[in-house]
DNA sequence: AAGTCTTGGTCAACCGGTTTCCTCAAGTGG
DNA sequence: CCACTTGAGGAAACCGGTTGACCAAGACTT
């Protein structure tokens, strides 16, 4: 077999299939606005198969199509949780033909550069921005070049083009298994405040908690990583007299959850015999944990493919609006989860 | 102000500086075969900065240049090593004036689908590849239709185009330590067979065994995640005949070593009183384990920045070779090791 | 029989850059 | 004084697609 030293280009096919370069175009891209015979069609797609025809991005871009590519916007890929996210973008955006890039952008310190190396330059028709932080440069860029794009997980107030998961929901699972196993006093570790998806989890716990009549619902904040976990997990451990103490904690990240876990242990406490840990977000690194961590799993990887199907939406004409990913959080039970040493409290 | 609606092309700076496209395309792209009055260059500088002139990607690829544009593959963005590889070569290429984007894919399953998305539709200059195993489809993807490309982390034999770290530097960093601490019988969790830096860390760690005098230095293969390293510690510390318990364990990466722990804890052993251990490559999740790990600091992100180098290198038409990146590893001392308790051997 | 549809395509302009030859004016050596 | 270099920049072809306008020929009307 002759290798192919070249890229197989448009003309080729034509001349191969013995038709123009307007018709092969057109029948690849599957318009309608042309009658073709299909022995022509079948032709023309045989053709471009054996000849491995894929069209230059550049020449189609140039030439008034879209680039068939998008790009994720993300804060830190050394959070997984953005890499579950682009995976299920990556996957449904190759299904609707589209190529979806991955961009980190470090809570907005490069954003600008990122903005003009993706989409000024036209390499890309839309962008999914991932956890937007109040005031980040990039929704004064947008206001200015508008460029279609979708906001997700966390949902930019009144931008109308949100996708997020129940996180509600999340607040909610996670206190009903406590609660099953008979925590009267649960303490949670939200994120930091005035993100949304932040104050809607904490606002959530605190409803829930209420309804279930709980004992104390204390909340700390602190940063989605290993420390803001352990900062925010020693201040709802530590003695107080207004109210008992703290018998399982509900964290906002897996890795705050990992950071509450080292805590805990350096308090001389004991998971889960002197207090309960819930994480969110579930990795197989939760299974390998010591204790191995009960978390509720988002649907992470449906937050990714909701996100394209909006924004290729948007793109292809549509008016975008708020999206509420419908996959249900599930629990995991694992070890981290027990009922509380004593009704009473735990003996020291 | 008035917003910018429209991005600016080429003749826009040009008509704004007045003089003629040619002229702003060879001043902007620094070329010398031309001389220009100072003045005039400047002018054309500070329009084109004025009006955040960004050339078109496609236009400029197509007109033979080229994309300005690198891909980095990696096998999972699950594993954290690979986003720091990716972290070294995105800046390295930045200041090279490349874009490097970033695609997975899942140990080659979908390798040539990457490999036409991006290269065939003509949206890259050239690829770094992460990790090849042997047979990867890219491998004769790439006999095929030559592209610049270079191979990361993994060597590929042969192909004289590897730039990989000192792992068995890394080898000998460990067991030094572990050595000194008077540890005599040291197991290692290797990766699994027939990949370059597996082998090599494996030999090294042999060979330093050796040279110290190790009373058993016994190997257990794994794949470098948390079961490999979990399922590789049960095998290494079962009690045999043929030689002394294992007291301490060098693991070949992060997961594994968290896998190993899980383990250590399982069989009812303590870490660093009955075992110790040191993990390879360091990130924050092992400050916050319990107990906090020792590792092996690899030169992870001078990886990144020097696979980029190699590969613009070879895109500006230098022939390629093989690097090794100088950055010696790095010992991060934590709670994961400590002297074996007896001189003998464990209380049991 | 002449006009009108339909079917099955083709033509050529255009997208926004890069690059290869030109040109034109001013200086310069003979 | 004239042919010749040199400096400064311009004209136009081209890259590989897409797209709307157009066209030839047979089928169908009237």
């Amino acid at each position: 077999m002759p290798d192919q030293p070249v890229r197989a280009r448009l003309v080729d096919v034509a001349r191969e299939a013995g038709v123009s370069k307007a018709t092969v175009s057109k029948v690849l891209n599957g318009r309608q606005d042309l009658s073709v015979r299909p022995e022509t069609r079948a032709r023309i797609h045989e053709v471009a198969e054996a000849l491995g025809y894929r069209p230059h991005s550049g020449a189609r871009a140039l030439a008034g199509a879209s680039t068939h590519a998008l790009a994720l916007l993300v804060p830190s890929l050394g959070n997984p949780t953005y890499v579950t996210i682009s995976r299920g973008a990556y996957q449904r955006a190759r299904e609707l033909g589209y190529l979806s890039l991955l961009a980190e952008d470090f809570d907005g310190q490069e954003a600008d550069e990122t903005f003009n190396d993706l989409v000024k330059e036209g390499r890309v028709d839309g962008l999914l921005i991932a956890s937007a932080r109040p005031g980040h440069p990039l929704l004064e860029t947008l206001r200015r070049s508008p460029v279609p794009h979708v906001f997700l997980n966390r949902a930019v107030e009144g931008s109308g083009r949100n996708v997020t998961m129940d996180v509600a929901r999340s607040s909610v699972t996670a206190l009903d298994h406590l609660h099953e196993l008979g925590h009267r006093v649960v303490g949670h570790v939200a994120g930091p405040a005035g993100i949304a998806p932040s104050e809607d989890r904490k606002q959530a716990f605190l409803d829930r908690a209420a309804e279930l009549g709980l004992l104390a619902a204390p909340v700390a904040a602190g940063d989605f990583t290993e420390e803001g976990g352990a900062a925010a997990a020693r201040e709802l451990l530590a003695p107080t007299e207004h109210r008992p103490p703290v018998t399982a904690l509900y964290t906002s990240s897996l890795a705050q959850a990992i950071g509450a876990l080292h805590a805990i242990g350096e308090l001389g406490l004991r998971v889960p015999q002197d207090v309960s840990l819930v994480g969110n977000d579930d990795l197989p690194v939760a299974g390998y944990l010591t204790p191995s961590l009960t978390t509720v799993a988002m649907p992470l990887y449906d937050l990714g493919t909701a996100a394209v199907d909006a924004l290729v939406a948007e793109i292809e004409g549509k008016s975008p609006g708020d999206v509420i990913v419908p996959t249900e959080p599930r629990l995991v039970r694992r070890g981290s989860t027990a009922p509380p040493a004593e009704p009473g409290g735990r003996p020291d």
